[in-house]
DNA sequence: AGATATGGGTTCCATAAGAGAACCTGTCAA
DNA sequence: TTGACAGGTTCTCTTATGGAACCCATATCT
């Protein structure tokens, strides 16, 4: 399969990954929520290629997940800012990020998350919205949705059923 | 900068993404997610070359998100499971699931997680540990950890300081 | 005026990674 | 003895990436 066929897929990962799951896409999205805005800062914070950066910050942009907002004319420039739909991504960030702490930081985790909300460096977990508890693999079952189309389980799955 | 240098990188969310940030890695992990163990069974659910699954299988059995277990000798076979480490990784996939659910499939969702504890299709958020509220970007403050390093935050972040 | 700086790109080339197909290796069963 | 099966490896061809150089509009310096 090649990449550009993954936005059809029948699964909503597939469909992500499409979008936000090349090699330096994610790079660029810790950035931004970092609060980096400007093409020369992403390059010489990431240390990307130059029209690689071009390439995806214009993907980017065409997923609606980053919009080009003007902060000077004459000559006109633009920077990146996350939309809604890129700010959206943040649990997918903090859980990337958590999990990179807990097994590939034995001096510790870089950076430090203060949720002011409560004031307590942050750790999170993910809990469902129903019942408000924490959520693990096991406690859950998967079956097709609306829009599974032709997509099938594996056989593991279907045995279940 | 290379692929390979991402690992040494003082942020967690490139160590972890110098593991699972490729193209294919996430691809297989859903796969796993949803049950699938061999070889051949990931070849053909995800249409993947041959000997890109297996050096990505290699990689995550390497970085022990994956183990080995023989499910038969003579001829000896292995299949492939989820570690602890991988099964860690399970609240990336379900965001990234679920934000590729709200802005990719105007069908309605491939999939649906059903919450066992609760009964209901899942939807989940990510809360604080601590205080139990949802996190969101805007209630968060980063601020350089013990594992830091030479790193260091963009102008913007240093400006609030 | 001419030279230089700035920000955001584009173009070029050499190397690396990917797709797709064919081939290899134990083992068992017909 | 010939297939079949599972899990790889090897081959060639195409595409993507890394790194450096170049381009363009404008502003400022000399």
């Amino acid at each position: 399969m090649r990449w550009e066929e993954l936005d059809r897929e029948a699964c909503s990962v597939a469909r992500a990954l499409s979008v936000v799951g090349d090699r330096w896409t994610l790079m660029i999205l810790r950035e931004c929520f970092l609060g980096t805005r400007r093409f020369e800062a992403f390059e010489q914070r990431l240390g990307i290629a130059r029209h690689v950066l071009a390439d995806r910050l214009k993907k980017l942009h065409e997923a609606n997940v980053l919009a080009k907002v003007a902060y000077q004319d004459r000559p006109r420039r633009e920077e990146y800012r996350l939309t809604d739909i890129g700010r959206d991504l943040y649990p997918v960030m903090v859980t990337l990020a958590q999990w990179g702490d807990k097994y590939m930081a034995p001096d510790g985790a870089p950076l430090l998350r203060i949720h002011n909300t409560c004031g307590h460096i942050m750790t999170t977990h993910l809990t469902c919205e129903d019942c408000g508890e924490p959520v693990a693999p096991v406690d859950v079952t998967v079956k097709l949705g609306p829009g599974a189309g032709a997509a099938t389980l594996p056989d593991v799955q279907r045995n279940k059923a």
